[in-house]
Parts: structure tokens; C-alpha cells; sequence
DNA sequence: GCGAGAATCTCGTTCAGCGAGATATTACGA
DNA sequence: TCGTAATATCTCGCTGAACGAGATTCTCGC
């Protein structure tokens, strides 16, 4: 029924590594009080933060396709929980900056860490070549899926 | 402040495929009037059932950490699509199996149809001993995930 | 300035998931 | 074999995330 295309086994991997990296998310998430979509919004704050990227509400909600209502209410969440900080535009006075406060990259570090564990654990028993082979397959994967969404 | 391990650039991969992937299982669920989780539940039966694994709801909750509560109302949702059927177990008569229905098959193999086309396309322009490779490290960081939450 | 337009926020509503506990079935020890 | 513990599922009441509609705030071209 299915493994017609070489490419399945790949695509049933890909998914399985997906769903164990959601629930490990999902259960970092629960140990600290978070939702799942705050884990997902601080994933986002962060890329931002690093590429820098101005993070706005309006560019979250896109990002993790929420409506502005619900926007709203997950900027208020993390601020709360001090995580981010609103900030006025200067340039554009309409808009409003999304700042990652420190406990959010701590935080991030302290979910990454855990993972980070595990990928070096699997990493162990493969040469550097062919860890450079999955870096450039994984990048073709995200290119691919980025593409085809066209965001 | 990262890049100290060799691992983190796969990580950092891994983890934006995860949240592609996701965003894409999100955006399937919303144009098939179902929630993120419906589509997790999905799955994980389509895997049972491949498997040849029974699944019962507890299993299923266990498997997608809900509670009970929230496993039945999943798997009342699930009934009333009509994705999947509820037949008491014979042998252990407390037990409820769940039986994925024809439906399920065909919207299960519509998703990921649209997943196996990004992968395929990003196969092409790899050898087949490196998609080999590839495999082989995806396999074993789900090893090593599933035996770090050691279910 | 003033209306068009963009970004964000407020209000009221729906429903997924939680905790507590009820119900039904099976396993086990005296 | 009877009572008690263990297991599996479901019911009830509640919280809060996210939605749709629309108000509000700010910028910019004419």
C-alpha cells in the first residue's frame, strides 16, 4: 500500500522525528506552565532575535497562523510571564516590537539543552562527512516546504 | 552564544523541519475542518493499524498525553467525522478498541501525499547511499528521543 | 487637515482539555 | 467464592485559548 516511492521511508521518518520533537515541546511546555503555542511563539522570538528580524504581533500571528484577537492574548501571556517586552516603534509609530527578555533565552536554552543531548547522542557513530549530508538534506527538505508554502 | 557544538546547526534544522511539518499538519486539519491534535490522533492510529498494534483509547491518550476526559471527547470527535469506530474488546471486555475507518486511510494518504512531493523534491540531486545515511540518523535520533521519554 | 489604509486591541462566544469522581469489568488474596 | 484492589472508560463542571466582528490608534498621500 504504500513504499512505492524511495522517498516514504524518508517522509514516515521525518514524521516520526516531528511528532517526538512536538511532544517533547508539548511536555517541556506543561513542566513550565506554558501552552504549546507559547513554545512555538518563543521557538519564532527567538529565530527572530538571532536572524534580527523585527518581531511584531502581527508578524507572530502570521507566523503561527493565530488571528489578531489571539495574537493578542499570546503577547499578553508572555508578557505576563515576562518573556517579552512591547515596545513602540519609533520609526513607524503604528507598530509594536516584540523584545525577548533574558529569562526567554534562558528558557529556550534550557528546552534546546535537553534536545541538543539527544542529537549528539545520535550523532555518535557518523562520520563528519556524512553529518554534512544530512545538514545539506534536512536545509533541501526546509527550502522545499518553505517554498511550497510560499509564506 | 550557541554554534559551540558541531550538533547545533542540526538541531537548529531539525527543529525548523518540526515546525514545518507541524505548521503544514495544522494547515491540512484546518482545511479539513479537524484541530491540530485530530490530526496527531490520526497519526498515531494509521501508524497502530500499519503496525498492526490495537489501539484503544488509553493508549491513545497515553500516546498523545491527554487525559481521560479529553481522550474521550477526541475520540467522540473522531467518531462522529467518521474516522474511527468503537468495538468493545471481546477478550478484556473493559477495553474499547478503535478501528480506523476507510476514510481515515483515504485523508491520512491525501496528507501525506502532499509531504511525500517536498520530499521527494528535495531527494533529487542526493545519491541514493546518501539518502541511506540520511535515513540512518534519522533513525537513530528517534531512538535516541523515544529512549530519552522512555514510555 | 482629512479620508484611506494598516496595525493592534476589545468584546462576546465557542469548544478543547483538565481535575475529580462515577461506573463497569477483571484480577487476586484469604 | 466473596470482597477488595486494579484497570479502563466515561460523565460533569470548569478554565482558558482562539475565533469573528468591530472599535481604536496611528501614518501617509492628496
Amino acid at each position: 500500500m504504500d513504499d512505492q516511492s524511495p522517498a516514504m521511508g524518508l517522509v514516515h521518518l521525518l514524521r516520526a522525528v516531528t511528532v517526538e520533537f512536538d511532544t517533547l515541546g508539548a511536555e517541556f511546555a506543561a513542566r513550565h506552565g506554558l501552552h504549546p503555542t507559547d513554545v512555538r511563539a518563543l521557538i519564532q522570538l527567538l529565530d527572530a532575535a538571532r536572524a534580527g528580524t523585527r518581531a511584531t504581533p502581527g508578524w507572530l500571528g502570521a507566523r503561527l497562523r493565530l488571528n489578531s484577537a489571539g495574537t493578542t492574548a499570546l503577547v499578553d501571556r508572555l508578557e505576563r510571564l515576562g518573556l517579552v517586552r512591547r515596545s513602540r516603534d519609533t520609526a513607524d509609530r503604528r507598530r509594536i516590537l516584540l523584545e525577548v527578555e533574558e529569562k526567554a533565552m534562558d528558557l529556550g536554552w534550557t528546552f534546546f539543552g535537553s534536545v541538543i543531548g539527544e542529537v549528539v547522542a545520535a550523532a555518535e557513530g557518523f562520520e563528519e562527512h556524512e553529518l554534512e549530508t544530512v545538514r545539506r538534506f534536512l536545509a533541501a527538505v526546509l527550502e522545499s516546504t518553505a517554498r511550497a508554502r510560499s509564506v
